[in-house]
RNA sequence: GGGUGAAUAGCUCAGUCGGAUAGAGCAACUGCCUUCUAAGCAGUCGGUCGGGGGUUCAAGUCCCUCUUCACCCGCCA
């Protein structure tokens, strides 16, 4: 047809309904007006000349021109069967693997740990995943906030008040960090004389002034502890390289910006201007790098990050994982590191943005207090909450199990739905937080998930078989319709990741787990497995451990861990 | 005032580069456990895809406009 067309992608996609087949090619219609004929007519020619009989049926042209396609079964099982005998499970390795930085989590130095850094220790850990699965050199870095002006602020008011916590390790909890924290916010923002003082703080800090490095260092250490219990518990490793480490290489790269004649001088400051950003009264909105006091900022370590990253890291892409609310920050320091030549063309930047999490109708979430709700509350109550709902079922099933096992599951599952819950949203838009409905056993929830997964282990329990002894030969037979439909979705799961590698939208991914689920299901419910004369058997037991072993995958790359009983 | 994002079933949300009759789950109602775990399956009910205009063979999806909501907008991060 020539190179004219060859922009008319897509060549196939999925159907939009099973009964117009597996595939359907939509060019025809588009190209009806182009070469001046009707679309169907060029539909047949399109079939004429395709020869896709090893994989599928004629395909039949249907509607104003659409080209359908049913795969064949023969074709089909032999895919299962490449897929079964791969540990990959058929998912490719990339043809470019990149060195990848993924910058998430990033909690702040003596403050708590809530839901949004949450989300993006999540949502960050579940990139980095797939992106390391898919053969990508992965550095994952924690920005923590350990530096700039809330220090100098805290160590003034803990030389007043609480001077042993300077001095002496663990001489506070995390929580008397938080509260004495606030106490010193107050009093930096109403007193202009703290103000000042802690300022010349945060000039000791910067100096090196052994005192003030050594307070820092509990400090940094106390929380560092704090936060290592969440990830621990999460299962989630992050490389620390806080906002100070950068704090070397911030001078050099004002005089950089300044060589380039980027900086402008506005009330004091040393800012970059750029076009597209404006203030409320409409004027040019600045990109601060250098305050009046001569201090650094956010942007200044940003663009130092951003800088090192590319030069010492060796990075090709970078992606930050931060609330949506920062998106013109990043689109400023993007900009500006992009002026500055920092960024090659053929290295890629981006603002992974999310949403906020909100609480019961739509509003802040907090506890009953008005308070932010901590994070390691937040997960306790989905365990408690769980297992609650674990024991009921046991009562209600005259199940008996240990108490170990309660805990375990609890402990598990509880963690997994909250996972879930914020990976199987939209990370783009804000979402209501539900402990009620994370920890459905229905629907598009982690236990429907996992026990999707824990089935058929059940089965092979009851059966006596061992998934890995099947044979490398057996035979996978697809005759039922239900045999069918999980096949196909099976067969899915390399696409999906590509997607969800190119788009980072895990809920991709999970939308996927959950139809896989859902057709499992399906074929469990209609379909028995021991109880059918062989090859079906074998076949049977193959679709089942393939099952298992994608949802087991699947669910490795959010991070969630599988159970083999429920 | 400017910017960004959103608005889809009573509720919470999906919706792939524009494709055929817009999908889940919850809630409500109805069936299915002597048979591999019913944490399941099958079904009923429920929609002017915020309003209006446009582009297109085809619009929830793209463009314009209006309304409403959320977030961001100089020396915090």
């Amino acid at each position: 047809m020539g190179d004219d067309y060859a922009g008319v992608d897509p060549l196939l996609v999925l159907s939009s309904n099973p009964k117009f087949g597996d595939y359907q090619a939509n060019m025809a219609m588009g190209l009806a007006k182009k070469l001046g004929q009707q679309p169907r007519a060029i539909a047949q020619s399109i079939v004429d000349n395709l020869d896709v009989s090893e994989i599928c049926e004629l395909p039949q042209i249907a509607g104003a021109g659409f080209i359908n396609f049913t795969v064949k079964p023969s074709y089909l099982a032999t895919q299962l069967q490449a897929m079964q005998l791969d540990s990959r499970l058929g998912v490719a390795v990339t043809e470019k693997p990149q060195r990848v930085v993924v910058d998430f989590s990033s909690p702040n130095i003596a403050k708590e740990m809530h839901v949004g850094h949450l989300r993006s220790t999540i949502l960050g850990d579940c990139i980095a995943r797939v992106l390391e699965f898919r053969g990508h050199d992965v550095l994952r870095l924690n920005h923590v906030g350990d530096w700039g002006t809330q220090f100098g602020m805290l160590i003034l008011y803990l030389r007043e008040a609480y001077p042993q916590a300077l001095t002496t390790a663990d001489a506070l909890d995390l929580g008397d960090l938080v509260v004495l924290y606030k106490r010193a916010k107050q009093r930096f923002d109403e007193d202009p004389q703290f103000q000042e003082a802690a300022r010349q703080e945060v000039v000791k800090l910067q100096a090196k002034d052994p005192d003030t490095i050594k307070a820092w260092n509990l400090l940094c250490d106390q929380s560092r502890r704090e936060f290592q219990v969440i990830y621990d518990r999460l299962k989630i490793e992050l490389t620390e390289r806080g906002e100070s480490f950068y704090n070397p290489y911030l001078s050099s790269v004002v005089e950089d910006l300044r060589a380039t004649g980027l900086l402008v001088e506005s009330d004091g400051a040393q800012c970059v201007f750029l076009d597209g950003f404006t203030n409320r009264e409409g004027d040019p909105l600045p990109l601060i790098v250098q305050k009046t006091d001569g201090g650094y900022n956010y942007a200044t370590t940003d663009l130092a990050a951003v800088r090192y990253r590319i030069q010492t890291d060796k990075a090709d892409r970078i992606i930050y994982i931060t609330d949506a609310g920062q998106a013109d920050h990043f689109a400023q320091v993007f900009q500006v590191a992009k002026l500055a030549k920092w960024i090659p063309e053929h290295i890629e930047i981006t603002h992974v943005p999310f949403g906020l999490v909100l609480g019961e109708g739509g509003k802040k979430i907090k506890t009953r207090s008005g308070k932010a709700i901590k994070l390691k509350d937040l997960l306790d109550e989905a365990i408690e909450r769980f297992s609650n709902l674990l024991k009921t079922r046991l009562i209600d099933e005259e199940r008996k199990e240990t108490e170990e096992f309660i805990a375990n599951s609890s402990e598990v599952i509880g963690l997994s739905s909250v996972k879930y819950a914020d990976l199987s949203q939209n990370r783009t838009s804000n979402y209501v937080f539900s402990y009620d409905k994370m920890l459905l056993d229905k629907g598009n929830t982690a236990p429907y998930m996992m026990y999707a997964y824990a089935r058929p282990q059940s089965i092979a329990r009851k059966g006596d078989i061992d998934f890995n002894q099947l044979g490398d030969n057996a035979q996978i037979i697809l005759a039922e319709e239900a045999e069918l439909t999980l096949a196909k979705h099976l067969l899915q799961l390399g696409t999906i990741i590509t997607e969800v590698e190119r788009d980072l939208l895990p809920n991709r991914l999970c939308q996927y787990l959950f139809e896989l689920s859902q057709k499992f299901n399906q074929f469990y419910d209609k379909h028995s497995v021991l109880q059918v004369e062989e090859p079906i058997k074998t076949s049977r037991l193959l679709l089942c451990d393939l099952t298992a072993k994608t949802l087991k995958l699947g669910l490795n790359l959010l991070g969630i861990p599988v159970l083999e009983r429920m």
